[in-house]
DNA sequence: CGGAACTATGTCAGTTCTGACATAGTGTCC
DNA sequence: GGACACTATGTCAGAACTGACATAGTTCCG
């Protein structure tokens, strides 16, 4: 029973070999914008993969006291990333602290929410921002079977969302100045 | 220090006094799209808040073998959630499966991944017709002040979100028709 | 009249995730 | 020459969450 942590480091193993250090460096917050992991989680969790074959590594001298690890996918692990990836999601309960805090809003001080949300839309501005530089450096999408093509439709999602949240926030301040 | 499902619970027990099971209710998967628990977090979270004194009960002749507990919020539940509600919300990390799955789906069969998508697209279509059917229904925002205006501007990116999502799963489809 | 669904409480084991602690070499900046 | 960041591994305690188990009365449907 591989849990989805276990399909996101495959994925990022089917990209070409890492160490841990390197997966946990591209599954870090704020980074990676659809799956984040520390590495405690990472080691452990190669640890596991490891044991039900789906990954294999070789050694290299390292830096600290241990040995650099470099892993790699199995012919296993190929297989059960292929096979996980048009199983139905299973659903991951929503949980939106920004949409519980509106949800009470009523009660607050309206000074201190518009604060609040001109600060969450300078952020999902920034993102968008970010978001549409690398947009443009893909310079539209790649092929599918190109693997740029799986970067590229998640940083489409990521545009999409960036644009719903700021226009939301948008919409939540025009809401709060109409109430002075 | 409480947690940020105490909080959830005192913003339920704003709207008024609620039993645990009614609590649970209002924050069951599917219902509730921006937070969710399950009956046997919410107990445990009450017993928290109540040794805070965040919350009270009064007891009632209940069904089973306890009895019923109708909990509120005291004043200090309410200056807590009141002045929570203005603090910055701690990031959550975002952790998308299926654009995880996206991320990875060229090494997938195209033939799946358009039923995958597909499936999506119609889950999104349908909450989002019921989320219109439930903007008719509220009718437009009322004032901020009305407790109903939270759950508006939460309804409100309810629908936001759900648009997005479902343009994205069309963008999807549309590039898998491509590679045919 | 039996069975299912609903109301209502709670416990518990197991999984997942977070953040701190621990170790150690190399390179860079002041 | 010292401080800090980066590379690289790992452990561990505790918080948060899930899903099953346990109990028991009422109400509704067939």
């Amino acid at each position: 029973m591989t849990s989805t942590l276990g399909f996101a480091i495959l994925a990022v193993l089917a990209r070409g070999e890492r160490t841990g250090y390197d997966i946990a460096a591209s599954m870090r917050r704020p980074l990676s914008y659809f799956w984040t992991a520390g590495h405690s989680q990472i080691h452990t969790e190669l640890q596991k993969l490891l044991a039900e074959g789906l990954v294999s590594y070789e050694t290299e001298a390292g830096p600290g006291p241990q040995d650099k690890k470099i892993y790699r996918l199995t012919g296993e692990g190929t297989a059960a990333l292929r096979g996980w990836i048009t199983d139905p999601p299973r659903e991951r309960p929503e949980r939106d602290e920004l949409v519980l805090k509106t949800y009470a809003a009523a009660l607050a001080d309206p000074a201190a929410l518009r604060r609040l949300f001109a600060d969450q839309l300078a952020k999902h501005e920034a993102r968008l921002a970010e978001y549409e530089r690398e947009e443009e450096a893909i310079g539209g999408p790649p092929g599918f079977g190109d693997p740029r093509w799986g970067n590229y439709a998640a940083l489409r999602c990521g545009l999409g969302y960036e644009r719903h949240r700021a226009e939301w926030c948008r919409w939540m301040l025009d809401q709060l100045s109409e109430s002075l």
